[in-house]
DNA sequence: AATGAATGAGAATTCATTCAT
DNA sequence: TATGAATGAATTCTCATTCAT
């Protein structure tokens, strides 16, 4: 009897290639080291995919699937702004660690090399989140949580910018070196600072400006 | 005796494998592509360069220099905060268009694969920055320009983390897809709308907050 | 699953490699040329040699292993000394014709270019044999059949060195022009003369020499 | 007008080249290096010699020269037979130390690797010393300084081979290692012991065995 | 279906040789 | 003539992909 891959199997490949791939890039992954830590032969891998590219958009797929369900919890709250933005953060601060491959992945798809992916990808991560990030500022505005001068699709797209450079900043080599540069060698061991200093960035970025409070106060 | 490359011809090698390897990667980049491409032997490009390596480092340092140098322009002026926020945004606009192969240069080397890059480089690259924009928070918190209780440094941080994405959402294919997502598809010819709203982003942000603006006039 | 290659077909690449490699040296060898010669791709070779190097050690080795197999069966003898002498120089005339190729490697590592075999493999080759002889001859003097002013060690080693002598000048070019030069061209269609001569030429440097018997019927 | 290469420059040029082709053989010397570090340009050396090969003969050749010319002075001489053998001993092991890069060129031509100079450059070298030495053997046969069965031109090759490996001994680092582990590690420093005991056996060699000394005085 | 050995095109790198100056 | 920068064929080695078992 043809016993097909389980699913589990076929999760434990497309992990394996992940590592691979987030350590040693798409070019840099050896199909032949994914299949011999997977256990199974190349063979097998070759009946699933086509070829290197399609497994690895495979990985891809897999690491934002992980990212996107790990945002969705926290995303279909219906708290206030500032209490979404704080579970946000303190989110991404919690699952950068210990996904960090799944962010490698998914900085390495924005990285020049992968052009082919670039309008395939980002319709599919990004519509999402900016529909729904869009949606609560929009919320907020009605709401006067916020100021109501701004476009909220803008707003969306910076805050997004914002929670985006802080997962890179935990998971990629090089944002790391980054944040610590920046913020001090410490900066990883007080989460508590950073999440508070973000918070004041943000509230402050979603309020009245000083200039427009003095000019409203008129 | 036969004349060395000109540092026009070495120049325009460099220019080639910027071009290369901003689309392919270190690793995708093709060493007898780009002689090719260049118009020269892959011996010559060997004497100069002693390896693959060498030779992407070389081309890296060059669209790094070609950044800081935009940069240091805006950077070593006087103004305001406001006034320096936005004529940086305006240059990132700017030169994120013209200079694309350059900046994706730097997207690939944050990208994971680079580790060994990434301290070296970070060191190197953001030092500058980090350190200017930190100062200048700072001054601009005694001329009480800016809240006062917050962390210059980590100010600083976020504000580069949002050039670093308008940097990026200019120049790189997935990062312009995504920024038509969140902003609309019109996002690159509307240049002043990206420039009004980041900088009422960033007003609100370095000013006081409502609820301190609240509290200040009680 | 696939047969590996067979423990024959192993041994028929090492013999193309080693005919190769006997011919045109470590360094003129060439990789490409051998797996086509030896029916195989460049790819199984790297699959089972790591480079060159390893690929070239591996040939040198089995030549070495040959050789010694030859020479273990009549080094293994219990004769007297000439009688042994004499088994060991029939010997080297026997297989130097037939296992020239093995010789010729043995010759490539005592040439120039390859210090860094020098030390590893004198001590793996020259090792066994240097013991052997030595002790020998120290039998012999304990027997008296051999004058016991000597030092085993030297004998031992002027010894090794006319059957190396003889050795190369059965199995490499250059010293079969030299041997033809020295003794005439007959040379290599005479061997009952070599033996004889060289037993001659033996016998008297074992036994006392003119002065010494004098000395002694005095 | 237009300088021609000094012989003094010609000559320096070749030196280098023999420490070149002495230390990495004839396939791994470097013309570019070797016209660096004869501080001359390419074109000129090529000017000279058509191609690496010839340039490497031209070495080679000035390497023969220089063994022949130091042989010479000691060969022509007319002593007897065993203060001539001594002489070539300490001659021996004078030059192979100081002029042991043209000893590695000659040991070079000798290798597997170099069947095209077989012919040409065994017949070149060899039969000088074969004919001077197969001489002075006839000479000392009627002499009766030596046994009269014997062959003169085996006995002159037996000679040669003997001198042949002990320069190489002290010349080329496999051979050194293999007369250290013969004669152990202070053979190098100890040029007396190695003379004595050479000359023991060749004194051995050359006389009248015991056995037909016992035959004879009967 | 599964295996994994074998394939061989492709990429980096070297260096003998040429030839414009 | 002399130079030495430039050339590019040749070589080592890798790894995605195939296919006989």
């Amino acid at each position: 009897m043809l016993k097909k891959l389980t699913d589990d199997k076929l999760a434990e490949i497309l992990e394996v290639g992940i590592t691979e791939f987030a350590e040693k890039g798409p070019d840099g992954g050896n199909i032949n080291v994914i299949a011999k830590k997977a256990g199974i032969s190349v063979g097998v891998l070759y009946k699933y995919y086509d070829n290197k590219e399609t497994f690895f958009q495979a990985c891809l797929k897999r690491s934002l699937n992980v990212l996107e369900s790990v945002l969705r919890d926290i995303i279909e709250c219906d708290d206030k702004l500032l209490t979404r933005a704080e579970k946000m953060i303190r989110a991404v601060l919690y699952y950068s660690r210990g996904y960090s491959n799944y962010v490698k992945m998914y900085n390495v798809i924005t990285s020049g090399s992968s052009q082919k992916y670039a309008s395939v990808y980002a319709k599919e991560i990004e519509s999402l989140t900016s529909k729904i990030y869009t949606e609560f500022i929009e919320r907020a505005i009605r709401d006067k949580d916020i100021r109501d001068d701004i476009s909220p699709k803008f707003f969306a797209f910076f805050f997004d910018n914002l929670l985006m450079m802080l997962q890179f900043s935990y998971s990629c080599d090089y944002y790391k070196e980054r944040a610590k540069i920046y913020c001090g060698e410490d900066i990883f061991s007080n989460d508590e600072k950073v999440v508070t200093e973000l918070l004041k960035f943000l509230e402050s970025a979603f309020t009245f400006s000083q200039s427009e409070v003095v000019h409203k106060s008129n």
